[in-house]
Formats: structure tokens, C-alpha cells, sequence
DNA sequence: ACAAAAGTGTTGCATATACACCCATGG
DNA sequence: CCATGGGTGTATATGCAACACTTTTGT
């Protein structure tokens, strides 16, 4: 059936997607370049419109396939933004979501139809986003840092095993700050983020470390 | 200008709220009647269209007061449901709030153009509700059970002063057990989500309890 | 003086922080 | 044997849970 009420007309759901890496203990996030209008030429965040025969879940993985390259990845919705003047286009709202993965283990695609460049962004040296990227941008950062110690969201940012000293660079590279080790390690065996597997690190230049793996 | 491409044309944005209460010490919801198909004489959560130049917030705001006649209640966003069946119209998203009221204190309409009636019900006896109310019901308690002892969500359950013995019951049955009254105290207090005003109650026919206000 | 309801304080346990020393490996 | 980096344990402070007696008021 056609809504043709002009009061809530021509509406369009949007998702979005903050993902994350870190490279060389630096946070980054990946950004798309725009083809068309409008933002043409604009760096934005993965996003798209969610179709009328999928949930927004399902929109956010095919976006990220389709503009991207990129499949299986985890991520969690965390706010949606409605203003309505977001998008110069139409009443446009969108659903945010976060993910967190291993740029070095995935290979995406610098063009598609829509888009004419991407790549990985260093935090804190972002272009101007078109849209209210910006925004939603912080407010990702904001809430990946409220996560990281309850959940395992860095969980697809390691191989199945990883070591202790590499989570804990992660985890300050994020946050910004130091984080005691010792206090770091019991932390999250506690909470159960990690588990210990009884192995060992095999190449090492100095006293092996201890493998880990995520619960969940 | 219109939106054509058949993939994501005729979408909807809903907002829906499910406002709670407390009366005789029991948790309850305000449902509505509808009017008209679909769910036609099926009780639902207020809720209703997200028009083109409001954010959501605003549209709840409007709708409350549309569909029920009551203005200035305070809400937050805590979901979003998507399943491309949930509305038989139209592809239509949800948009879920919270919010929690004296019901002594506001007076809502049995009637409007959209609606044949109006009511608080027990949560534990609620009818056979339209949409995917009942879903998103059931994760409203399940949010408000987990934001009780966070946040003030339960400011405008209260006068601006109350009594402890008051919250206490209020607290229990919300989470449906008993909960130490002394541990309860130093728990809100410690937490910053009431104050202690100085005061006492003025009419009492025992002990006058110590009057408290919500922080924020 | 007693019944009813409100107030308060102490102890133990769990969790988080601060902090310093030992161990394994490679050169 | 030493430099590097990884592992561990203890002591203190803070937050939460369990628990019983005292105070005020009206009758």
C-alpha cells in the first residue's frame, strides 16, 4: 500500500556503521568517499538504505558488502539520529551501529557504483563527513570505550589467540590512558571476557606469552 | 523530492511508548484501544507516525498528547524494532520508549479521532496487544527492572518530595522481591540517585519518615 | 505501656586499586 | 650475565549484603 500522506511521506530508514581497527596501537575508523550527490566527494561513514523486505540488521550487513567488500562482520546497534534536516534529500533517520574488526585480515574494496574511494582513518586526523557523521562518529568512540571492559565487542579485532600484553595495548590505545597489567589481566578473567587456553606464544624474542581467547 | 526506487519506497517511522505506572503497589501500563484496522478494537502501546520535520522525540511527544492527551512526559529511547512484517501495512520500523508517571496526577482521554479507549492495566494481566506490543513490552520491564538503581527514571513517579518507605515498595514491585530497607537507603543515597531534603512528613499517624528528593 | 512504622550501625564478603619482585628467553 | 618483556601476589580501600535493635507517635 502507498503512504500518501504528506506528513510522513517519502521517508527513508537509514543504517550506519562505526567500524574500528587498530593499527600499530593507533584507533582507526573506516570511511567511504562519495561519488554522487549528495556529499559528493565527501568522506562518510558505511551506510545505506535499509529495504522494505529486510530488518535494519540485515540492511547494515548488505551495505557493508555492497559499498564495501565486506562480509561477516559483528556489530551492535547503539542510537539512532533523526534530526530532520539530516539528509538534504529527504526525511532520512538513521540507525548506528559499532563494529570493531581486524583491518589486516580483511581486504575491501576501494570503489563500488557508489562510492569512489575508502580506507582506514586515524581517530583523531578525520576529514570533514558529510551528513551528521561527525556526530555519530563520537558518539561510536563514546560508547566503544563504555564497552570494551563489559563485553567482548574487540573480540573480532585478534585471531582465536592472542596474547595479553597485545589486548592490553589495545585496550589503552583506546581509552587513552594506562592501565595497571597486573589489574588488567585479573579484570577480565573475572568479568570472563577471557579465557586462558594453556598455550603458549611459540615465536618470541623473549619469555613466551600466554595465549588467550575470548569467551562467548 | 519523492522517493521512486520501489526497494525502499513506502517506509514508515513509528514511535511507540511503553509508560508505566504504579498503583496499590503494582506496576502498570498504559495501553490504548484502536479505532480503526488494522488491529482494529485491539488494545496497543501509544504510538503513531513519525512526521517529516520532527525528530522522534518530538513525534513521541506530539502522539502522547494526540492520542491520549498528555503532555510533558519524560521518556528515553531504549530499542528498536524492525521486522519488515510487523506492521501488515506498510514496511514499518518502531522506534521504542520508556517512560514512568503518577497516574494519580495526570488525566488522559478514553477517546480520540484514532482511539475508542484508554487504560492502565496490571502487567500481569494485559491483553492479547496489536504489532509486536507484546515483544516490545516485555523488554521495556525488562529495561526499566535494569534502570531503576542507575538512573532516576522514577523521578516522576514521585512528588518532588517523598518518603523512603514509599520508593522502597515501589522498588519491590517493580522487581518483584524483597529488598532490604536499610541496604536500600545507603544504596540511593551512595549512588546519588535521591537526597535527603531535611524534611519530614507532616501528617502521620506513626514515626514521620524523612522526606527525600530525586538528584538531577 | 504498647503497637505500628521509621530510623540507624556493624560485620563480613566481594570487587577494584596500588604496588614490586621473579622468571624465561635471546644475544 | 644482562637486557627485555612477561608473569605473579599481597595489602588496602571501597561497594554490597546480611542482620537486630532503638526511636517516635497515637491510642
Amino acid at each position: 500500500m502507498d503512504i500518501k500522506n504528506p506528513l510522513y511521506k517519502n521517508q527513508g530508514i537509514h543504517v550506519v556503521l562505526a567500524l574500528f581497527t587498530t593499527e600499530n596501537g593507533k584507533v582507526k575508523v573506516f570511511l567511504i568517499k562519495r561519488k554522487n550527490q549528495p556529499f559528493k566527494d565527501k568522506w562518510i561513514l558505511v551506510g545505506g538504505a535499509c529495504y522494505n523486505n529486510e530488518d535494519v540488521d540485515s540492511a547494515m550487513k548488505r551495505e557493508m558488502y555492497e559499498k564495501a567488500g565486506l562480509k561477516n562482520i559483528n556489530y551492535r546497534m547503539f542510537n539512532v539520529y533523526s534530526k530532520p534536516d539530516r539528509s538534504p534529500v529527504c526525511r532520512m533517520i538513521a540507525i548506528a551501529y559499532i563494529g570493531v574488526i581486524d583491518s589486516s585480515r580483511v581486504k575491501f574494496l576501494k570503489e563500488t557504483t557508489k562510492t569512489q574511494d575508502a580506507d582506514w582513518f586515524l581517530i583523531d586526523r578525520i576529514p570533514n563527513l558529510g551528513y551528521d557523521h561527525q556526530e555519530i562518529l563520537e558518539d561510536a568512540i563514546e560508547y566503544l570505550k563504555k564497552q570494551i571492559f563489559d563485553t567482548t565487542i574487540l573480540k573480532d579485532l585478534f585471531p582465536k589467540y592472542f596474547t595479553l600484553p597485545q589486548l592490553h595495548k589495545t585496550y589503552e590505545s583506546i581509552l587513552n590512558k594506562n592501565i595497571d597489567r597486573r589489574n588488567f589481566r585479573k579484570r577480565l578473567l573475572q568479568q570472563n571476557i577471557i579465557i586462558e587456553t594453556g598455550k603458549l606464544e611459540e615465536i618470541a624474542g623473549k619469555k613466551p606469552s600466554k595465549l588467550y581467547m575470548f569467551a562467548n
